[in-house]
DNA sequence: CTAGGGTTAG
């Protein structure tokens, strides 16, 4: 009924045609039907009134080039594919038919039309056909098609028309003048852009804003809040609501609420007009600021009502990992009467698939079906990410092997699927034959080696990605980077890194920041974490943690504490994380009282109840400092039952005290809790060792032998002019092997000289003390070591990192080694580092 | 005639 109503809105005349086969009855060409065609083409709503309409003009000779322009512009402004056909077969009549007299307006009509329906090639091309028949353009001409060519990126068109429009005199024209602005800020030309910008004669709202906006739309933000400041003092200019949307948005991309916050303050007192777009982006900024009391507060003032502000809301729930709150928006949506579009459906089945919630994945692809929006690939892509999340592989292919667009996206989605499915080869596989890559592929796959433990692979893909394909890495690929550096203990990459950063202006925000922090002091270099560290502004918890935790294993406990408390004087709520930090430092440096003081504070002050991993570290603490008593009583004291990885704090802390009692005592819990710890044997037969009493070690290494049990062999690595080397212990593999041999040999001869006697307690293996000797010199951390020595340059520090606790023959080896050959040797083991040189180690021989 | 928010994959 309403779509009747709309067409007996339409003037007599149209009217006269839809109700009467009789062509008598049609009115005579006059002045009155003249007036009505504009309004009456305004009422026009689909294609077969348009058809109509035009036939009724054809009929009365009406084939001015006035009314064919209206009813060209008419048409598209409907959008529908068939308008846009439609425009263009009155457009193709029309240039057979009607006295153009060489008139563009027709051109420009069909040419904004196709620029704002998306068809921006067919733009172009009508465009280029416009010049190639000898119809000059006017000033209209240009914004339309430098429009088409900044929405489809067409920079060489674009370019092309800039030239034309200098040649044409058009260059002074102040929309013709905007519309360059935007078309090379669009294309990310900001200079180009800024070039016609400063070159303006006079300027206006449009001026200012476009070139806002580009600077908002690249990562260049900071500009465009300053430019915004500049047109403040503009006095012939004043911002309107879509400046200030642009500024928000800048603001939401630098993440910065104070400046976030002035922006709003200044609208509201300056009665700039506050629209949806506007609600929307403030929304947005609040959330990207992690404003979310801010934003919902808004949301709740301006109501559910507007669809976009709820796509807005949920989108920046998904991101943040808030689920839940995203499909409560959309619920409540839903609730208002208000039906989900694509752009929710895209939130919500991401929801979906990070919450691994089949049920409600499949619930919304049955949504998607029955409203059709499956035929738009974004929504497709979402949709094989959450079946691969939800480990349906089946369902995901169903969906990729229909999909006609394949996008860049849909691949991105296979191979993290993959990823997700553990199958690592066939994320490769793909990986290495997708049409088309973009930085997220690569950082898919070098996130998944960096998962897999596979570092030097990581950082070799890196390497190629750049060398040979010519992508920059973005911040998120040197976060893994930095994390495969940091495991490796690779100082020189770690440098390298941290340059590339700068060097390609990468945002170092505070969670690359942290990796940063967390990279150097794994690399064994704890100035420049906290250089980095001290950089930072918005320091979270988990960057302080990364800072305690640097000063924590370089054995720096004083400082860590003093970062510590620093934290909780800001204001910053401390999490179990940070705690186990401060107590490592504190267990690591001896400082018992204060270690009890912190532990006493976390329920009382801080409101955060201990964990066994704090109980371990308290056992540890306590031990190291050789109250094992105590220890042990507050095992016992403990409200949940001891685990294995306490009793082993127990252990390790019997064996520096070489007390023989609790250590059984503790190693018998183990056996009993996890059997197939190894490391508690080891520890064990070391106490029996010490104490002379050989017939228990024995026994333990048997017990172990019954059980299948192994040492799990020691690895060291080194880092030589970039390349990694590995070295196991007692492997001879190394193509260098003889050279470290005769390393080994002189080091040693050189060591027993000065005073060292090997600790053969070290070997487990029930062997003759000869073959004992041999394959202590055989240790993982003494081969990396004697090959740093002959291959790197004299006086250069070396960098070790061992997998498991360095053993004390090797930890005095290095010692002398760093003496006779006046090296400075650093070395990383499980749990903390020792920096050696001249014969003495910052651990103090106490680890 | 020119300028605007929300868009899946790491």
């Amino acid at each position: 009924m309403a779509m009747l109503g709309s067409v007996l809105h339409l003037s007599p005349m149209v009217l006269t045609i839809t109700s009467s086969t009789s062509r008598s009855f049609l009115p005579k060409q006059s002045e009155r039907t003249k007036e009505a065609t504009s309004s009456s083409l305004k009422n026009c709503k689909t294609i077969d009134e348009l058809r109509m309409f035009h036939h009724s003009l054809t009929k009365l000779g009406d084939v001015s080039v006035t009314t064919i322009t209206k009813l060209v512009a008419r048409s598209c402004e409907l959008g529908t594919r068939e308008s846009l056909s439609f425009a263009k077969e009155v457009f193709d009549y029309s240039e057979a038919n009607v006295e153009l007299n060489g008139s563009c307006f027709v051109y420009n009509s069909l040419i904004r039309g196709y620029a704002s329906a998306g068809l921006c090639k067919d733009a172009i091309l009508l465009f280029l056909r416009m010049m190639n028949s000898g119809i000059s353009p006017d000033k209209y001409t240009f914004p339309f098609g430098l429009s088409a060519c900044a929405k489809s990126r067409a920079n060489r068109n674009g370019i092309q028309i800039h030239g034309l429009i200098v040649k044409l005199d058009y260059a002074k024209d102040l929309f013709v003048q905007n519309s360059l602005v935007h078309f090379y800020a669009e294309c990310g030309e900001l200079d180009c852009a800024r070039k016609v910008f400063d070159k303006m004669s006079e300027r206006n709202v449009v001026s200012w804003t476009s070139m806002i906006c580009g600077y908002a739309r690249r990562d260049l933000a900071k500009d465009a809040v300053d430019l915004f400041f500049q047109m403040m003092r503009d006095e012939n200019v004043t911002p309107n609501s879509v400046t200030m949307v642009c500024v928000i948005s800048a603001c939401a991309k630098l993440e910065d609420l104070e400046m976030g916050d002035k922006v709003y303050a200044f609208i509201r007192s300056s009665g700039i007009e506050v629209n949806d777009f506007m609600i929307s982006a403030l929304v947005d900024m609040y959330m990207k600021c992690n404003a979310n009391d801010i934003a919902k507060r808004l949301f709740d003032q301006y109501g559910v009502r507007n669809l976009d502000l709820c796509n807005a809301m949920a989108s920046n729930y998904v991101r943040q990992g808030l689920t839940k709150e995203a499909l409560g928006v959309l619920n409540v949506m839903m609730d208002s009467g208000i039906r989900p579009d694509r752009i929710s459906m895209l939130s919500a089945i991401s929801s979906c698939s990070q919450l691994r919630n089949i049920l409600w994945g499949k619930s919304c692809h049955g949504y998607v079906l029955r409203n059709g929006l499956e035929s738009w690939d974004n929504i497709c892509n979402a949709l094989i990410d959450m079946y691969m999340k939800c480990h349906r592989q089946d369902a995901a292919f169903r969906i990729f092997d229909q999909m006609s667009n394949k996008t860049v996206v849909t691949w991105n989605s296979i191979i993290a699927g993959y990823v997700e499915n553990g199958e690592v080869d066939a994320a490769w596989e793909t990986f290495n034959t997708m049409p088309e890559k973009n930085i997220v592929s690569w950082n898919t796959i070098i996130s998944a080696l960096v998962q897999e433990s596979m570092f030097e692979e990581a950082i070799e893909v890196f390497i190629s990605m750049q060398s040979q394909e010519g992508v920059n890495a973005d911040g998120v690929t040197v976060m893994s980077i930095a994390s495969a550096c940091g495991h490796l203990g690779a100082l020189d990459l770690a440098k390298w890194i941290y340059y590339y950063i700068e060097k390609n202006g990468i945002q170092l925000d505070v969670r690359l920041g942290t990796t940063l922090v967390d990279m150097f002091s794994r690399c064994g270099d704890p100035e420049s974490a906290m250089s980095i560290f001290n950089s930072l502004t918005n320091r979270d918890v988990s960057a302080w943690t990364a800072a305690i935790r640097a000063m924590a294993m370089a054995g720096y406990a004083k400082r860590a504490m003093e970062l510590f408390n620093e934290m909780i004087e800001q204001g910053l709520k401390p999490d179990g994380v940070v705690f186990v930090g401060a107590l490592t430092a504190c267990s690591h440096g001896g400082l018992v009282q204060q270690g009890k003081e912190i532990f006493n504070s976390m329920e009382k002050l801080h409101g955060v109840a201990p964990e066994d991993v704090h109980y371990g570290c308290m056992v540890d603490l306590l031990g190291r400092a050789g109250l094992l008593e105590e220890a042990l009583q507050f095992i016992k004291d403990m409200p949940m039952e001891p685990n294995d990885v306490i009793w082993n704090s127990l252990l390790a802390g019997s064996r520096v005290q070489g007390n023989v009692e609790i250590a059984a005592y503790a190693a018998e819990r183990i056996q009993v809790l996890a059997p197939e710890r190894t490391g508690s044997y080891v520890l064990l037969s070391n106490v029996y060792a010490s104490a002379g009493r050989w017939n228990d070690m024995a026994k333990v290494r048997l017990s172990m032998k019954e059980k299948g049990l192994r040492k799990p062999p020691g690895t060291s690595l080194i880092q030589i002019r970039g390349k990694t080397h590995e070295f196991t212990s007692g492997d001879e593999s190394h193509p260098e092997m003889p050279q470290i041999e005769a390393m080994l040999d002189e080091i040693t001869q050189a060591a027993n000289h000065l005073g060292h006697v090997p600790h053969l307690r070290n070997v487990l293996m029930d062997v003759d003390e000869k073959e004992k000797i041999f394959m202590l010199s055989r240790h993982s951390e003494k081969l990396a070591m004697a090959y740093g020595l002959i291959s790197s340059n004299k006086g250069t520090t070396l960098r070790i990192v061992k997998n498991l606790r360095v053993c004390s023959d090797c930890h005095s080896f290095a010692k002398f080694a760093s003496k006779v050959y006046n090296r400075e040797i650093v070395l990383r083991d499980n749990n903390r580092f020792h920096f050696i040189r001249q014969g003495k180690c910052s651990c103090g021989d106490y680890w």
